[in-house]
DNA sequence: CAGCTCCATGATCATTGGCA
DNA sequence: GCAGTGCTCGCATGGAGCTG
DNA sequence: GAGCACTGC
């Protein structure tokens, strides 16, 4: 590819460089990859007497004459001109120059907006092309809109991103020929010719799918690789097929399965019945019943004499998994250990021994289970709560503990296919898409207004009075632990000084101490508080099944999916649920994200929603995964060509076709990606 | 809160009604 | 590295919406 | 006209 810096293309020194910057641009090729947002089509040239009021158009015409008033302070320059059927005049503010840049007789192209004013056609700042010009880049043509920065104009940049085309042409090629055949693209070269100046909506159509094609694809590409690496030397313990653990233990669980969790199950059996080392991802919305499917699996990996170690993000969530489990196993003469920043000293001490001896079964525990010193006897599987708040790197400190043990990832996050693909291309995916009977859905309401929020916090009032919980979710300060401390405390003195005065409430915020954190927690987990006014720490799920109110101030400024989670802490009883979302604006106008939660209660489609509206970089702040940025793909647009794009890009990789070209440049593309996956 | 980018606007003319 | 020359591109301002 | 790249010292 074109490393050559910026400043090598004539016309780039020092000053434009730094203006480039600001864009990102630092080498020649990040010119070339940087695509419009849009385009203006110019291509149709009418005459001066087709000319419409308050439409956007170009034509051409001749110069006759310009002059410059004066009113007050403000120069405008008018320049007249002709074509056959008539006059215009072309008007600039405080341009003064323009009235005198083109001579009486120069032949122009001009595009703007035209104004009839008395009789007389307008055009106000237009812009102006010699139309003689050997290449005319900013008319007569789909013009490319792109992203600008101070100092860097329209003209600018189109003028040095033809010049750095026509200099490189042709770009060298990045994707074997057979694949570009089979999925009909573009050459690299005609693509990046037409994304920038594309001969017709087609050409257009076709270089960005393309461009997109080829990110994508070696995306895939090095997931596939990642996979392979992962698969190809290692081996895990085989398990044996279900025996008398495993069944006892589902017969034992409160609720049967549901078909889903069932079909989850039986994928990660199926993984562990073989040698090859799993890496699944269970996904499924709040409340699913991940943890049951969880738990079948942990029994199965103990039953073949080996330990399983379960780790979840937060201290509650450890006990509350080790409170459900430990008796279950109890029961079937298994032995569970719970391993957290509180236990210290001397029960440290023996429980890791105990550990390390193999008289623990099941470890439960939180990131304390990342200390080097915590050491199994026969690690066979690993299972991951809540993913996404641990990063690789913590992921696969834990898979380093055991030899190479199974690895369960659990998500309640749901994400929608797209993105899946290429977060976790390189895992499998298991989903459960089906809540567990009799459970309650939760109903959502979207309200506005003083007196609609003094109702919903009557009701709260008469929900605490027979016994039941609720959440008071405050407005989240973008960033900022210390403000969205301030505005729960705020809602918390206002609160308790007027709705709910009498109500025993509870205040949490990522700005507490732990200790006080936790007691807070567990004030409200064994009922003793009534309402918890919180910031979204609570989106990592305490299950709390008395809790039937979830109300969220501000909801508005929350993103769809952390909504959906928040509501999700709710209707986890047998009690019906609801959940209110509040928010400032006018009555009239309910901001389109909120009614998607209203509609549903399926994750996933709220998900898929979350998408679309806000695009995929704010979508979980994924950022920190290391993925590469994307620079023409569109997760949410652009499924189609994923699925292309990884067909290919498995074929290529498992039948080893093309692999001598792919592999350089894939190995070049991601560097970084790679080295932050490895280093984990 | 700040810093940036993006977008629209800028003047013309003529008329009106109340007050000196 | 510095000064001179000859290019090309070029408004200013305020509000709005977004991001760090 | 300003700012910038480029040329010649």
């Amino acid at each position: 590819m074109i490393e050559k810096p910026i400043t090598s293309l004539k016309g780039v020194g020092e000053a434009l460089a730094i203006r480039f910057q600001r864009l990102g641009i630092h080498h020649v090729n990040d010119l070339i990859e940087h695509f419009p947002q849009r385009y203006e089509d110019r291509s149709c040239l009418l005459t001066i007497n087709q000319l419409c009021h308050g439409v956007f158009a170009s034509f051409s015409a001749t110069v006759e004459k310009g002059d410059v008033q004066r009113v007050r302070g403000k120069t405008i320059s008018r320049l007249w001109v002709r074509d056959e059927t008539g006059v215009a005049v072309l008007i600039w503010f405080n341009q003064p120059y323009r009235a005198t840049a083109w001579k009486r007789g120069t032949k122009v192209i001009v595009y703007g907006k035209v104004n009839r004013f008395r009789e007389l056609l307008q055009v106000e700042s237009p812009e102006v092309d010699l139309a003689d010009a050997a290449e005319l880049l900013n008319s007569t043509r789909i013009v490319p809109i792109y992203p600008l920065t101070q100092g860097l104009g329209a003209r600018t940049l189109r003028k040095l991103i033809a010049g750095a085309l026509h200099a490189e042409q042709p770009l060298s090629e990045t994707l074997p020929a057979t694949i570009r055949q089979k999925y009909h693209l573009l050459d690299r070269d005609r693509a990046f010719q037409e994304i920038h100046f594309p001969t017709d909506w087609a050409a257009m159509q076709a270089a960005k799918r393309r461009i997109v094609f080829e990110e994508l694809f070696y995306l895939q590409c090095a997931l596939a690789f990642l996979r392979h690496q992962r698969l190809d030397d290692r081996r895990s313990v085989r398990h044996s097929p279900d025996g008398a653990v495993v069944q006892q233990l589902q017969a034992q669980l409160p609720f049967g399965l549901t078909k889903d969790q069932q079909t989850a199950y039986e994928e990660i059996a199926g993984d562990m019945e073989s040698t090859r080392p799993m890496l699944r991802l269970l996904q499924g919305d709040v409340g699913s019943g991940k943890t049951a499917v969880a738990v079948l699996a942990l029994a199965k990996t103990i039953e073949n004499g080996l330990q399983g170690v379960l780790m979840a993000p937060t201290e509650i969530l450890a006990e509350q998994h080790y409170a459900t489990i430990a008796p279950l196993f109890r029961r079937l003469g298994l032995a569970t250990a719970l391993l957290t920043g509180h236990i210290k000293g001397g029960q440290r001490r023996e429980l890791l021994q105990s550990l390390q001896t193999g008289s623990i079964h099941l470890l439960i525990g939180t990131h304390a289970l990342l200390q080097p010193d915590v050491v199994f006897q026969k690690l066979g599987l690993v299972v991951t709560d809540e993913q996404h708040r641990f990063g690789v790197g913590q992921r696969a400190m834990l898979q380093e503990k055991g030899e190479v043990p199974h690895t369960l990832v659990m998500s309640a996050t749901p994400i929608p296919r797209t993105m899946a693909l290429t977060l976790y291309g390189d895992m499998d995916v298991s989903v459960i898409r089906q809540l567990p009977p009799g459970r309650q859905p939760i109903t959502t309401a979207i309200r506005s207004g003083q007196a609609a929020r003094e109702k919903v916090y009557k009701f709260l009032v008469t929900e605490a009075a027979a016994g039941r919980q609720g959440y008071v979710v405050c407005p989240l300060v973008e960033d900022s632990d210390k403000l969205s401390a301030q505005s729960a405390t705020e809602v918390f003195r206002e609160l308790t000084s007027t709705f709910l005065r009498g109500i025993r409430c509870g205040l949490l915020h990522g700005r507490m101490n732990a200790v006080d954190k936790e007691n807070v927690m567990r004030d409200f987990a064994e009922g003793r508080i009534s309402v918890l006014i919180a910031t979204t720490v609570i989106e990592v799920g305490i299950n709390v099944p008395k809790a039937t109110m979830m109300i969220i101030e501000d909801a508005d400024r929350f993103g769809l999916a952390q909504l959906h989670q928040l509501r999700g802490r709710v209707g986890r009883g047998s009690e019906r649920s609801f959940c209110v979302l509040l928010h400032d604006d006018d009555v009239s106008v309910i901001p389109e994200r909120l009614k998607v939660l209203a509609e549903t209660n399926d994750g996933f489609v709220v998900a898929e929603k979350d998408l679309l509206l806000r695009g995929p970089g704010q979508f979980l702040g994924y950022r920190q995964h290391g993925l590469p940025e994307m620079k023409m793909a569109n997760l949410a647009d652009d499924c189609d060509i994923l699925d292309e794009a990884r067909q290919a890009a498995l074929e290529a990789m498992n039948r080893r076709i093309g692999t001598d070209e792919i592999l350089p440049l894939l190995q070049q593309r991601f560097d970084r990606f790679f080295g932050v996956l490895f280093a984990g």
